[in-house]
Formats: structure tokens, C-alpha cells, sequence
DNA sequence: AATGAATGAGGTTTCATTCAT
DNA sequence: TATGAATGAAACCTCATTCAT
């Protein structure tokens, strides 16, 4: 049995994000992350290497999730638009319901230094690579423009999302975020097509 | 003449963006700034508060110069797509001409504590208001879709460069970023017409 | 076991009052205590909430001892004169045997700030108590003069005192200072009587 | 004309009592002394070799006639026990008189280092002169009693008369320091006659 | 495997003093 | 004489990490 799933590896990785969400990152010491994880200081270091792994380690399952739950959404569409609508729904109602998630993600993590932010950045580009591959297949389909450069589409399509996110939570998560993903992913979709 | 107006306030200003922009925003030591700006330690702090007063007064003077300048270009521009297209240009070029800032803007300064995020918010408003005066315009002149959220567009229009930039900033400025300025705001046109 | 009782603890209150005895008070850095007491700075910190605690703590500490000691002795007397003068050989005779002790509370922490000297008052109010009560019982046997205002005699009393052990200090010990006892107590004695 | 007799050495030497008093000796900068003074810090060090001769000069300037007061009165006085009340009455009733300056010599200035508190020792020798003055003309004139120790006598003078001042400002000076002139010297006087 | 007491490096800020004008 | 901008040394405290138990 891998370190992984041992209980009280997922029991600190839970910690993290409540820690994290509820005191932000500067306050968010490994010794609070302990006590509410329920085991000694001592003991996270059984399990992660530093607290740097910690925080990655936390970004890499929440997203690992979150991207996998997105995967399987868009491959149940066949339409290029609704793989396009589907994506920006899943990313907007996942992050709504975990709320927590969504603070750690859009706010606290950006606040670590440049080495914590380049090992997240490598657990995005799968995200990416999903981004790419809706952007490319309505390209094939000939509904997304085909002179359309995947990368720019893509940075379109991520900066959307995450601005929107970002403005959710810095606004104390008062607006109904799910509700956007309609409009949010018509205005794409216009952008895109034709 | 006030204290902002004595060489030594803008001396101050150009090391802290070099030193942050070199050495990260968790090495940029007060004394490191000292030394660059080459005065003493002391004297940081008869022309600002403390620290965090360094940071917000260099993104509230390099950022206010930014926005002063895009405005201005942007009143010379009549049809709507020529104002999007010189925002476009102008946050691209100013950017790539002045890379210790676009990294100081762009990831280090995102490092800092909640406190001075909130301080940099207040004056990412004015930039956000004229994002929205573009919107605005667009949509009077009915180039833009009149049922167009400015909000929602707005989100798209300032994810996608912030997006970009930051893209092109963590690949170490290796492709050029001013030449994304016409397909990006071809692209963005092409979401928010008809 | 409370963290009080920990070894540790007691080395440090040991130390601070020897380092602040030998260096004086605005000399006596954290990390010198430290080093005397032979632990890292940080350990300091895990029995003291800060500096100022430390100080409070070997003034609570000590005179918490000193004060114990004295109010003991004055039981086993029944005559008031006897509860005096026992005081009073207590007061010189304890400090006498402690000069690092009685420089520390008659020289250096008076040198402290405000917050420091106002809890050190809280713990000096118990001292007052005793020489109150030892006046009082001397009004109610009618040896002390009944019309005797006890603060006022309290104040004789304990100005008479720590002038002459401040006197002691300042004059580098050089007199004995516990030969004083007898003529000291039969002068406040011979105020207080009749 | 000495720099003494100058306007702006007594002006520095009034500012630096208010300010003291105002702020706390640990709070009273140069610089605001200077600003309350109305003169630029440099001005400062034209008048006093470095803060620590401020804060002297204070203590000896206005220690200075505090003792020719109390001098000149007692001399007008023939009897034992009227100098020592003439002394004690003249002691509370300039004091109360000038409460900053109270503050100053009873809390603030006993917060200073060593060597400060020791040129002002030197100050007071003259003030102990003249108490052990008083206390000799006593025992020659058969009132005080002959084998009286002048040095324990002063001891009791001096402690009653500060710890009482203490007291006083150190209670906000809500009780009438004045009004205990009586029983305080008839309180000592009872303790050296007979 | 688990504990938690102990470690120690490192940086912001104050303020007395100077000296060119 | 007077100014006030500039200097620069010095210390408290935090917290990630270790290791004896």
C-alpha cells in the first residue's frame, strides 16, 4: 500500500486546503496544518517531503480531480460547442462547490514563491492539454474557425475562466458563479466560431 | 515640492523594480533596495512608510504611468475596434518594452500578503474602468452585441491578457509578445461583435 | 507538568538575571540569555511569549520567593516590634545574598518601559499587603500609634528600605548592608511606636 | 554670554521636560524635542553634546532650584522640627506644583541608563546635603536624638518622601500630595526625636 | 510509525548624530 | 548660527525542519 492512500495522508491533505482557505497562505504553518490534520508536526514529514511538497501535493489531487471529472463530462458531448459549454460549466460549478478549493486555487497558492508556482504550473498543463483538445476538435469539426491559433484560443479560454473565478471569490463568492457559465461560454463560443 | 517629487522617491521606485524583478519578490530585501537605489537603509524610510508603502508605490506609479498612457492612446482611436485593438497593443508593447516590470507585475508582486494585493486591487480599478468605457463604447456605436455583459466581456478581455502576458513571462519572454497584439484582439473582436 | 516546572524553564529565569545583572538591562539581549542558559534563541520563545514576558517572569518568580520567605519568618513572631525588625532583616538580608537578584530589581528593571514596571507593580502589591498587615496588627496591639495612617507608615516603611538597599547597589556593596537591620528597624520602629 | 543664557538652551530644556512627561521617556526623541522646541534637530547638538546631556541638563537645571527653594526656606527656619517640615512641606508642594516635572524626576527619568542615572545622583548629593544638614542641626540642638546615624536618617527622609511623591504620580495624582506634608513630617519627626 | 521539544538563520525598522549648505 | 536630509548599526521573533524517544 503506497503512502498515498494511507489515511492520514489525504487526512493532511484536507487539512491544507481548510488551513489554507481559512487563514491564507503566509498563515498557514505546517504546525496549524499538524493540528488540524489531528497528528504531530512530526508526522507530515512521514508523509511529505517539505512543506513545499505539501502544497503541491494539494494542488495535484484537488486538480487531478477536478480535470478528470472535466475529461469525462466532455467525452460524453459530441458537438464542439457543447465539449466548449460543458468544460466552462464543469469549471465554474466544480470550483462553486468547493469553495475552499476555489479560494486555495485562485488566491492563496498564487502567493507561494516561483518554485512552488512552476511544479503547479506542470500539473496545469494537463488542464491545458484538455483546453487544446476541445479547441482542436472544433477546428476538425469546422465549427471553430480554422485559421484559429490554438494557443491564443486557449489563453482566451483559460484567462476567461479564471479571471471570472478569480472575481468570484475576491468578491466573497456573493454572485452565483454557475449561473455564468451560459453567458460566459456563448461569448466564447462567438469568438471562436465562424 | 513634495517628497514624491525628490530624486531619491524615483530612485527608490527604478531599484525596487530591478531588485524584485532579479532576485524575486522574497529576496528583495530592503537593504538590497538600499544598496541598488544607493542610499542608505535608513533614508528608504523617510520617503516611504515601511515595505509594503515600497510596493504599492511601485505599482501605483508604474502602473498609473501604464494606464495614463493607454488611455491617452485610445482617445486618439474613433471606431470601437481600433480602441480595443490599441488596448490590445498598448498593454502588449509597453509590457514587452519594459520586462523588469511585465515580471515584477506579472508574478512577483502576486507573492505579496493579502494587505498589498488589496492596495494593487484599488489601482487595477482604474484599468478596469477603462476596459469597461471601451466595452461601453462599442456596444453605444452597436459594433459591440448590445446585449453584451461588460462585466462578462471585460473578465474576457483582461483574462486573455493578463493570460498572455503571463504566459509570455514565464516562458522567459521567448516569443514576441507584441506580435500577438493583432490576432488576440482579432480575436477578442470577433467574441464581443455582431 | 506544567510548562513552569520544565528545566528549561527555571535555567532560563536563572540566566536573564544573571545576564541582565552583568550587562544591564538595555545589554541583556535575548540572545545572550540564551546563551547563557545554554539554548537555541528560539527556545526562549517557547516558554516566554516575548522579551517583556521574560523580564515580568524573573521579577514574578523571584519576588514571589522573597515575598514567601519574609511573610513565614513574620508568622513565627508574636510581638509587633519583633514582626518589624524580622521584616526588615528578611528584606536586607535576602537581597544581601543575592546581589545579582538586587541589582536586577533595584538598578536594571526600573530602566524598563511602562508596560513592564506596571506588571511588576501587580506582583510588588502582595509586598504591600504584608508590610500593611504588619502595621496593622502593630495599630491593633496597641504598640503602633492607633492613629497611625497605615499608607503613609507603609510608605516609610518601604521607602526607608528600598532607598537603603538602592543606596547598597549603587555604592557597589561595599557596606553590609544586613548590619543595617537593627538600627534600620529600631529607627522606623521608634516612628511608628508611641 | 554663556550658551546657557541663551533663549533656545532654556527652550530645549522646557520642551524636553513636556515632552518627556507627554510621551515617556522611551517615546521622547530628539526629534520631538526639537519640533516642540521650535528649533531643527541639528540645533540640538549646538547647545547639548548629545541627548544624554539633555536629559541631564533637565535634571540638574531643575533639581537645581528645586534644592535652593527648599535651602532658602529652611534657612529662614530656627527649630529642629520646622526645617524638616519646611523640607518635607517644600518637597510635595513643588512637586505638585509642577507635574510634568514630577513625572519626569519620580518616573521617567529613573527609566534612563546607568551612567545617566548616575550624573543625576550626582545632582542630588546636594539635595542629600541638605537633608543630612537638617538632620545635624537636629542632634546639635538635643531634638533629634544624638546617636542618630545621619546616613539611616536621610535614608528614611529621602525614601518616605520619594516612595510617597511616587505614589502620587504613579496614582494619577488624584490624591493631595500637599495635604499630607503634616502627617508625613510629623510621621518622621516622631521616628528622630527623643 | 509517531511524537513534539528543540533548533537557529535571517530581515525590517528606529533614531541619535553628522555635515553640507 | 541654524538647518534637516541622510546615515547605518543593531535586535527581536518566526517557523520549517530535525531527531531522540
Amino acid at each position: 500500500m503506497g503512502i498515498k492512500d494511507r489515511p492520514k495522508y489525504r487526512l493532511i491533505i484536507e487539512a491544507a486546503v481548510d488551513v489554507i482557505a481559512e487563514n491564507g497562505f503566509h498563515q498557514a504553518q505546517v504546525s496549524k496544518i499538524a493540528k488540524r490534520a489531528g497528528v504531530a508536526d512530526g508526522t507530515i514529514y512521514i508523509y511529505f517531503k517539505n512543506k513545499e511538497d505539501i502544497l503541491i501535493s494539494v494542488f495535484r489531487e484537488k486538480m487531478g480531480d477536478f480535470i478528470e471529472k472535466i475529461k469525462a463530462e466532455i467525452m460524453t458531448q459530441e458537438k464542439p460547442g457543447e465539449k466548449l459549454a460543458t468544460l466552462v460549466r464543469m469549471h465554474f460549478t466544480q470550483l462553486a462547490a468547493h469553495r475552499n478549493l476555489a479560494i486555495v486555487t485562485q488566491l492563496e497558492l498564487r502567493q507561494s514563491n516561483q518554485a512552488i508556482r512552476h511544479k503547479i504550473n506542470e500539473t496545469l498543463k494537463d488542464y491545458i492539454a484538455v483546453i487544446d483538445s476541445v479547441v482542436d476538435y472544433g477546428k476538425e469539426h469546422h465549427i471553430f474557425r480554422e485559421n484559429l491559433d490554438t494557443r491564443l484560443a486557449r489563453q482566451m479560454i483559460f484567462g476567461t475562466l479564471d479571471e471570472t473565478v478569480s472575481n468570484w471569490v475576491m468578491n466573497d463568492q456573493r454572485f452565483d458563479l454557475a449561473a455564468l457559465a451560459e453567458p460566459v461560454s456563448d461569448l466564447l463560443l462567438n469568438g471562436l466560431t465562424r
